[in-house]
DNA sequence: ACAACATATGCGTTTATTTGCATATATTTT
DNA sequence: AAAATATATGCAAATAAACGCATATGTTGT
């Protein structure tokens, strides 16, 4: 029971939802960009995602000095099932979020995150 | 998105799951059947319950003096898929509840809840 | 009308979660 | 080696949930 709750409870938060739905739609996102797309602080976006990633729900990979993470597809039913109600939630921030995944997305470089502020980075902090 | 966030949250908690599982297996019941089934107490049950309602996941009717608790079939896809996944955890304490659910039912006379302490109930207050 | 019963709720206390800041660690570039 | 960058984390403060008790509301049977 207590693996099934944690993973629930790691759902029940805007921040960790808006990071899922990201995740639904890209593949490898890195800290920074998901930092970006969200307009949340850098350590907010990093405390989510260990929660999701201690719940089983995401996994990150190094590369060089980005962590890069996606969706754990390794999963049983539940988590399948969890994360396919996820893709039906729709909602504003949700798709604000989207657009400015894709603008942060068009500024990799050989399909790498790139180093330094972008021009969106200094917004993201008002 | 609110209201996503409800219905996630509403999930997030023990005895709440344990009461979704529950009326999975049962079409309708009522508070007090509930307080034996879990073993808890009745203001415990009474407010989870609430919750759950607050959410939309489950709706109650009042007959006479009790209310009969029950999933709410009126759903869209988020709400389906999501009380799918309940019906995928698997859990010792779940089927014990399973057991003192199936105990309690039995008792009903013409298939309504019985008036008044019932052997268990006692218990449920160790 | 009264007693017994079924369920809900106001409120103060406890417990858990999230936030923000500062700072740590690790990697890359110069 | 120093500077810049990317990410993570310890800790205290703020916020949110859950708990327990007592009690309220409503129903039924006598």
């Amino acid at each position: 029971m207590e693996e099934y709750l944690k993973i629930i409870k790691s759902l029940s938060e805007r921040t960790r939802i808006r990071i899922l739905a990201l995740l639904n739609q890209a593949q490898e996102v890195c800290v920074s960009e998901i930092v970006d797309t969200l307009e949340e602080s850098q350590y907010k976006v990093s405390r989510h995602l260990k929660v999701l990633q201690e719940a089983g729900l995401v996994v990150g990979s190094k590369k060089g000095r980005w962590i890069y993470y996606q969706l754990n597809n390794n999963q049983v039913h539940f988590q399948d099932q969890i994360l396919k109600a996820i893709n039906y939630i729709s909602s504003d921030i949700l798709h604000k979020d989207l657009e400015r995944l894709k603008t942060r997305l068009a500024k990799r470089v050989n399909n790498q995150c790139i180093s330094g502020k972008t021009e969106n980075y200094s917004e993201s902090y008002q």
